[in-house]
DNA sequence: GCGCTTTCAGAAAGCGCTTTCTGGTAAGGT
DNA sequence: ACCTTACCAGAAAGCGCTTTCTGAAAGCGC
């Protein structure tokens, strides 16, 4: 499960009076002592509706109006069924109300690469929090970076009649997907879909939470230079990707404005393992080191971080090391990472209230920019010789 | 959206060329260049399987046999309506199809604290991954630990006809909240539902995937005895919380064995700054400070170490530290946090399988027990002045 | 007391599918 | 040539609900 690495050891697993199986996983059973029968009657399968209004000696229709409310219903008989519908446990099926009423039903979408990823679990964090305001149920999808299964994964929630399709995080490389995920979005939008998206391109009818990728980096440049920086480089992530793009274009723009070119950018994947690595080939390529590098996302950055100090490279002195995004593991590291903070949580909540205050389907696109707040911590400083 | 804190800055913000608006945040809209009309048919609603059996020249049930292959249809009829439902983008509709067919639909609900947290993170980052291979589609709950929410969220599941439900992590302290969640549990079970949990206890027929808490703490404790340590502190959490309780009294067990009372015990809530807090409560206590602390889950060790740095104390130079879970923030920090380890997204996995294989509603509640891997990192070390 | 409106319960028509059940046609046996 | 199987398309009956429509009963003014 863990494999022993740089600076630290499994130990041998203790074997307590309590364990005795020689696995490190064990599945024993247990019998459970049978509920005793409470008043309640037995649903054999699903308590219906049918069932409810017969209980309560009323009819199918006023049992529905008594229990959703829509219509005057009596008291005395809404009274009843409410005791009947408590009586026998009732409980609506979902799909029925949605097939029978207008409304749909309550749930919406939400894709992205990874949950388990700090990145993606703030923005979701945020959208289960609105969500949960609203009683509405997310059904969530991850990708594992995989574009067939995005797609996919559009189309089950068509199937489920999402309420509304949410789109965390960059869009793929390969522009036929993306061509591919449009027709899937198109028919749903139209069809009275909303959608919204978390800092990605869309060409189509669909809201944007939109990061000021660009201002942000270009942001942190002026605040690097004039911690005294002239020499950087960037760990940038696949270059097809808006959010890479942007913030290397915004940082170059920084640079720019105090009259510094960029010396070097290495690309890496998107992940911790991506930084690590880009900031190990960095360090290998001879040559005068830049005092200060710019990593395009604070997972990438705390990869670098750690490259850094396996290489004995001392941060900041030796180096100034920065990233984006600011999800919370960059607190925690030390030094802990200057970076451009995003309100990752609150993007989350704008990004389903914008999906959902869209008047269906038609209507212009709305753009949610959000600025990021450069905030400098530990990991940034003079350059050495300073 | 970031305060300033203890040593950070929050730099005011880059005002680009691009940037006008005075607010963080900026809403704007562009017009979407209206799609031009493809060969395919407008679809005013949605397209029903009724229009495709019409398209194609079938009858309503040879498209629904030609499209989900469950009986034969004759070649030539199944390329029909296979074009035609190509032709209109028919989706499915999934709550049509589970009202009619005994299949029901296929969706599992995942209820958990806090996605934003990287246990609950971890976990059902494996949960969505097992649930990716099987084509399920997984409704996220978050019940930000409000036990209410958790109640009416499985109420929500249920409704939904959900195949599962999945609970991941402790119950509340309150007995009432736990009978009223076995009172919703209950007849979900009998009716064919599965629930399966992880690291909780519960009366039911319900299987588990349950962290070895107890042999964990022991041997880690073994450990910490081991490199010499005799003088010991934990920062526990909730104490009616089974995790909680397995792991103080495993830590106990694994000191007893080598003849080694737990001096001290300071409680905390389950979160970061609930360690952090622990951690100055036991600083500020005079006397003799312990050589080494147990923080009961990593995420609270996390805010202890961050606390002990902030107090001036060395890891492990002053005092060793070690946690429970492994999360991977506990690599990122310095020092790298020894902890017992977990196989997180694996659990998520196995409770998932666990659940979907049980054998409907009623039978034998099964207990996978899940060893945790001592992991010694460098916040543990000698004890001080050995 | 009569016709009027108003109130509210019940009957019934779907929502979009799956799945029997029915029946027509072609193939095979005698 | 006739009868039996076998195969497969279509009709129709729901799945469990919402909602319109219908109509009975009650309240009201004259």
């Amino acid at each position: 499960m863990t494999a022993p690495a740089h600076g630290q050891e499994v130990v041998p697993k203790f074997r307590g009076p309590a364990t005795t199986a020689p696995l490190g996983v064990e599945l024993s059973e247990r019998e459970t002592p049978v509920h005793p029968d409470t008043r309640r009657r037995a649903p054999a399968a699903h308590v219906t509706l049918d069932a409810v209004a017969r209980e309560a000696g009323v009819s199918l229709a006023t049992a529905s109006r008594a229990l959703n409310g829509t219509t005057r219903v009596r008291d005395d008989l809404r009274g009843r069924v409410r005791a009947a519908a408590d009586l026998l446990g009732y409980i609506p099926n979902a799909h029925a109300q949605a097939l029978a009423s207008a409304e749909g039903n309550r749930t919406v979408g939400l894709i992205c690469h990874d949950v388990g990823d700090p990145y993606f679990a703030g923005i979701a964090s945020g959208v289960m929090r609105a969500a949960a305001e609203q009683d509405l149920l997310v059904m969530l999808a991850s990708t594992f970076r995989e574009p067939a299964r995005e797609i996919a994964y559009v189309s089950m929630l068509r199937a489920q009649r999402a309420r509304a399709i949410l789109l965390i995080g960059s869009g793929f490389q390969d522009r036929a997907w993306e061509r591919a995920m449009d027709a899937e979005l198109e028919p749903y939008v139209r069809a009275g879909g909303r959608v919204a998206v978390v800092s990605r391109h869309r060409s189509m009818r669909v809201d944007t939470v939109q990061p000021e990728n660009r201002a942000g980096a270009a942001a942190l440049a002026a605040s690097l230079v004039k911690l005294g920086h002239r020499d950087f480089a960037v760990l940038s992530g696949p270059p097809e990707l808006t959010t890479v793009a942007d913030r290397l274009a915004g940082f170059r723009e920084g640079l720019a404005a105090a009259g510094i070119t960029l010396r070097r950018v290495v690309r890496g994947a998107f992940t911790r393992e991506g930084g690590h690595a880009a900031a190990c080939q960095l360090l290998a390529g001879g040559g005068a080191r830049p005092t200060c590098v710019f990593a395009v996302t604070d997972v990438m950055a705390v990869g670098a971080l750690a490259a850094l100090r396996e290489a004995g490279v001392r941060v900041p002195e030796d180096m100034s090391l920065a990233g984006f995004d600011d999800i919370p593991v960059v607190r925690e590291v030390s030094p802990p990472l200057t970076t451009v903070a995003l309100p990752l949580t609150e993007m989350g909540e704008q990004v389903i209230a914008l999906a959902l205050r869209r008047p269906s389907g038609a209507g212009r696109s709305r753009v949610l920019r959000i600025e990021g707040d450069v905030v400098l911590r530990g990991s940034t400083g003079a350059p050495p010789g300073s």
